[in-house]
DNA sequence: TAGTCTATTGCATAAATATACAAAAATTGG
DNA sequence: CCAATTTTTGTATATTTATGCAATAGACTA
């Protein structure tokens, strides 16, 4: 477990899950087998640029922050998508990626240039992008193969 | 000096200038004869629904949230919608919607940012949005939704 | 290889923010 | 006007988050 694999782990935690402060976060991590101290995880909310906000009910939320979080230069797919990658959701036969504003397309060309047999096509917009699995794959295969491509995004 | 007119004031100090913390906002307010304890401020600042961001500097600084500020508004995101809908039409865990030319990505955006639970996804073309609606959601129950939503349109 | 440099982390603690409680101020209904 | 109720605020303190420092591990250089 690296530093950078837990940077995106925290991202899509806090994207997935409505998280109140760092106590909570620490717990999460842990179910998950990664031991942090709340000191690390404040250095960490640092760098990816997380805001805390209020919640109309009442409490707290960590939010990603438009953008700013990662930028750089890695040119390969994986790269490409680990970047701009937030969350993966599925319905029936179809998927929806989450972006950060902006990486849809990209995270698409780079899931498309994979040549995944499972996916059938994808369509970008600007932070969201659909794709249609393959008639007989399962949502459970799909997600096999792409954490074996992706084992740093923990899908 | 009332509540409300220091909140509106909080409010133009927060957005016009990049505050690090309440210390800083609390002597800014001092500047304009406005005496209040770190404690209001935390309040204040809950009731306004700020959030604290971290800034690409190292610092941070205060942001109100959409809602509040802008005009973010329910009631903005419907009238864009009604706008340039033209039609919805559906086919299994997929919907699409018809608008006027250029109409598409606002109606996409205003759509997510109803945050209704039964749609996954959005992407807009030009004149069409396609979205991916949740898995164990029937069209029928997404219909009900939406007319509940938007009286004014024929779904 | 030894020495140097850099990155990452925990510990202890500082700094920042939130809140329980009590008091003061404002509002309401006779 | 008074009494009852609600709202707003400060004080003191609890909770949450950030950071100085030292230790460790890996990378790099000569």
């Amino acid at each position: 477990m690296d530093k950078q694999t837990r940077l995106n782990l925290i991202r899509n935690l806090i994207v997935g899950n409505n998280i109140e402060n760092q106590e909570q976060l620490q717990a999460m991590l842990a179910e998950r087998n990664i031991q942090v101290t709340q000191a690390t995880l404040s250095r960490d909310l640092k760098s990816l640029k997380v805001s805390k906000s209020h919640s109309s009910q009442g409490g707290y939320y960590y939010a990603v922050s438009e953008g700013e979080s990662k930028r750089g230069t890695r040119d390969n797919f994986i790269g490409d998508i680990s970047r701009g990658f937030l969350s993966m959701k599925f319905s029936g036969n179809m998927g929806v990626i989450r972006t950060l504003p902006g990486y849809a397309n990209t995270v698409a060309v780079a899931f498309d240039s994979l040549g995944l047999d499972e996916i059938l096509g994808t369509v970008a917009g600007d932070d969201t992008v659909i794709f249609v699995i393959k008639e007989g794959v399962t949502k459970e295969m799909l997600k096999s193969v792409l954490r074996k491509n992706f084992p740093s995004l923990y899908i």
